[in-house]
DNA sequence: GTGCGTAAATTACTTTATGTAACCGAGTAT
DNA sequence: ATACTCGGTTACATAAAGTAATTTACGCAC
């Protein structure tokens, strides 16, 4: 009967709970090309509300994934970039872009 | 002003739709390990309802990453299982891995 | 055959997450 | 003063996920 009792590493759940949030991973792979404002990753991403954006943000920053930097310039500048733990992503997402290639097929329009 | 207009790449951008559903990852995972029956994927991920797992499944198969196989037993059995292309995401889960084990603080029971 | 149980779903209903769009406060430009 | 940008927040509408009961097709005990 012992279906499947195999436990699932405590530490894969929680990364997976927070790298699988919708926009999570576009975010962080915008971010991977270096710091960027609000609205440009807003912009950048389309569908993307800034109220969601806000929200990941805020999660990534306290996951410790993002880094928030406060330039007190004239009208002051904030920049989002990614910490050591954003950075080493990149391999990750290299993965997923390989993948991609690999097998993903998209439907050409039409010639 | 050009803020940034990288595209992003499209093939890219349909894995990430299709594998950062919640759920998704965890389900793939579950299966790399070898084919599973319904009953056994929803019971070993606490939360996983029947009715996500099911659409899951099917959007899997719909994608060509895993494969649903009917064994016309006395009770009829089905399991899922990992196509090549299902089965080609273990390096990706492997990364997720290290970079969890590597980067994931799990809050600690009280000793 | 009646009642009970299991596997694989599906349906109806509730709760949560996300999308849309308007608004805010600070600063700057006209 | 007016309007515009940036970095948000708020209020409301829709979509996705969770919960629980129901369904269909079996087998099993009685």
């Amino acid at each position: 009967m012992a279906a499947d009792l195999t436990q699932l590493c405590p530490r894969f759940e929680k990364a997976i709970g927070l790298l699988s949030k919708r926009w999570t991973t576009l975010i962080i792979y915008r971010l991977l090309d270096g710091p960027r404002r609000f609205v440009d990753i807003e912009t950048s991403l389309s569908n993307l509300s800034g109220k969601v954006l806000s929200e990941r943000l805020k999660e990534l920053e306290e996951a410790g994934v993002v880094l928030r930097t406060v330039y007190p310039e004239k009208p002051v500048r904030i920049e989002y970039s990614l910490t050591e733990m954003g950075r080493d992503l990149a391999p990750l997402m290299d993965d997923i872009q390989g993948w991609a290639t690999r097998w993903i097929k998209i439907e050409q329009e039409q010639v």
